[in-house]
RNA sequence: GGCGGAGUAGCUCAGCCGGCUAGAGCAGAGGAAUCAUAAUCCUUGUGUCGGGGGUUCGAGUCCCUCCUCCGCUACCA
């Protein structure tokens, strides 16, 4: 697998002062589908994730809930890990921005950019707050007694400047233009794009990249009073997978990264600030950066005073982490905001999982179960139907390769489950099973076309619904070395006179909650 | 305010550089079939394509304008 061509691919590193929602979920389940996608279709992918753990917030959480801010990350990280494992996205790698490589990562980094000259110390300006410990923006402040300006809590501010390294990031906004132009799908989807483009060309001003009014982060190199802010700090986790700075490690090849996908709050910061840093430390810039949407609640935002926050591992456990996956990939048509509520997922898994695909094969392969002797069947010649259906099939593959390039993964499975209906079209205008006496030699090829058709969107599937694809593949009795892309792209895969197993659906019917029609109060996080 | 998106059947959305009587999926209604997870298949929509104006032989598809919603407009992880 080595010889493969290298496709790195992250999540954003979420903040690790609380418990992932569904949000966070999202992600993961996206950048899970694409670096199964790009590793069906023969790359060697490395799929990392992380955790942000520095920062004042993790001091504060931590001191609320009594515990030291590395215990608080030890916690969220095992939640973050939990959530991996449940939606079935194992990640090749989790880096903590606590981790001693990552320091050392952050800190070398750092330090190749000093020598570039673009950092230097200056002053970072702004309403301080002593009882609250924190800067705030002009819009933050509330109006106070006299004319007075205060904090958000009420605490009283006070303009200061504090000592700060900053980024020359003004230096770079003509070199980043001229990337976004040789590249001009850097951002995507396209959306995105423009308004990054729009940013960068109103002018771009230095950045404030360290801190000395907390200690909880990464110490600058050469000057310990400071801790680098947010931005290096998170932003070289990327790059610290990959063994960096060692140029001989294991994973180095996969440095410049295939993709970053990330919220699109947070586009900024890896459409901008990331390449700069990268620029002026001579490093490979990541191939793209991948912007996801919202999701929302029954089209309101999640938030906990409305109490509408739910644990997206109660949503796997009441619907299966499939279900979860597909509807969510399947849903939101990608790039977009999307919304999700009891009525939108089991609409969505009843119809397309149980009804269309878990139907499809488990009418097919209980015919071949009962009429077949448990063989794949013996196919005679095919009749113009059975080409077109075949045809139609062994297209998915091209098809899907191309729509990947865009991260439209909504339009894959769109694609995939036009075939899905074909085929339960073909089943109804062929009827095998009014031909078991008749004709058995021609309901023997109908069966087979069909396995055939089956086996096909199963290798696609995988992916999207790697569980019941494995299962699905185990019934076809498609061994685990012909489940790649290229095997989806000929026909007669399956060998007839091979057993199968008694067949078994893949993707039972919802039946709901007892009594109910919606997620129980035990289900919502807190 | 500036820049940029979006407004198409009950719902979610396709409709690229303008061209046959505007589409898909889901939901609803009627029917067929019965291999299968009561799943499947067929039939079924009088939609002012946000409003108005314009260009054109012809506009959902281009131009102008108005209405509505949304995003960005720098240090929040």
């Amino acid at each position: 697998m080595s010889a493969d061509k290298p496709f790195y691919i992250t999540t954003a590193i979420p903040y690790a002062n609380g418990a992932p929602h569904i949000g966070h979920a999202y992600e993961r389940i996206v950048t899970d589908a694409i670096g199964r996608f790009k590793r069906l279709d023969g790359y060697d992918v490395l799929f990392v994730t992380g955790m942000d753990e520095h920062g004042q917030k993790m001091q504060r959480t931590a001191e609320r809930e009594g515990l030291t801010p590395q215990q608080l990350a030890d916690r969220t990280a095992a939640q973050f890990d939990a959530m991996g494992a449940v939606l079935s996205c194992p990640a090749g790698d989790v880096v903590r921005t606590t981790q001693k490589r990552h320091h050392l990562a952050a800190r070398e980094l750092w330090t190749r950019m000093a020598a570039a000259g673009d950092i230097y110390l200056s002053k970072y300006p702004g309403w301080y707050s002593v009882r609250d410990e924190a800067f705030f923006d002009e819009s933050e402040l509330i109006a106070g007694p006299g004319g007075t300006r205060l904090a958000p809590s009420g605490a009283p501010i006070e303009w200061v400047e504090e000592e700060s390294y900053f980024f020359r990031l003004s230096a770079y906004q003509e070199r980043l233009l001229k990337f976004y132009r040789e590249q001009p799908d850097f951002i995507t989807p396209p959306h995105y794009r423009n308004e990054i483009l729009a940013f960068v060309e109103r002018g771009l001003a230095d950045l404030s990249i360290s801190r000395s009014t907390f200690n909880w982060g990464i110490p600058v190199p050469g000057d310990e009073r400071h801790v680098m802010y947010v931005w290096i700090d998170a932003l070289a986790n990327y790059i610290t997978a990959t063994g960096f700075p060692d140029p001989k490690a294991e994973r180095a090849r996969f440095w410049p990264a295939g993709a970053h996908v990330i919220g699109k709050d947070i586009t900024r910061f890896h459409a901008v600030y990331w390449p700069a840093f990268l620029i002026s430390a001579k490093l490979a810039l990541p191939r793209q950066i991948v912007v996801h949407g919202f999701l929302f609640n029954k089209g309101e935002k999640m938030s906990k005073s409305v109490g509408n926050v739910i644990d997206p591992l109660a949503l796997a456990r009441h619907y299966g982490s499939d279900q979860l996956r597909y509807f969510l990939l399947r849903e939101v048509p990608f790039g977009q905001d999307g919304s999700y509520s009891h009525e939108l997922i089991v609409n969505r898994i009843t119809a397309d999982l149980a009804n269309d695909l878990g139907n499809l094969a488990q009418r097919c392969l209980a015919m071949v179960a009962k009429n077949c002797g448990g063989k794949v069947p013996a196919a005679g010649e095919l009749s113009a139907a059975d080409h077109a259906l075949i045809a139609q099939a062994i297209a998915l593959p091209a098809k899907c390769r191309g729509l990947l390039k865009d991260y439209a993964l909504h339009a894959i499975l769109s694609e995939i489950w036009h075939v899905v209906g074909n085929a339960n079209r073909y089943i109804a205008a062929e009827e095998p099973w009014a031909k078991r006496k008749s004709e058995p030699a021609r309901m023997q090829t109908i069966l087979y076309v069909t396995a055939e058709v089956v086996r096909i969107i199963a290798i696609l599937v995988q992916p999207f619904v790697p569980l019941a694809a494995d299962r699905l593949l185990g019934q076809l009795g498609v061994p685990g070395a012909e489940r790649m892309l290229a095997n989806a792209e000929v026909s007669q895969g399956l060998v007839p006179g091979a057993p199968l197993p008694p067949p078994v659906p893949v993707f039972p019917r919802y039946m709901g909650a007892a009594g109910g029609s919606n997620l129980g109060a035990e289900d919502r996080a807190d």
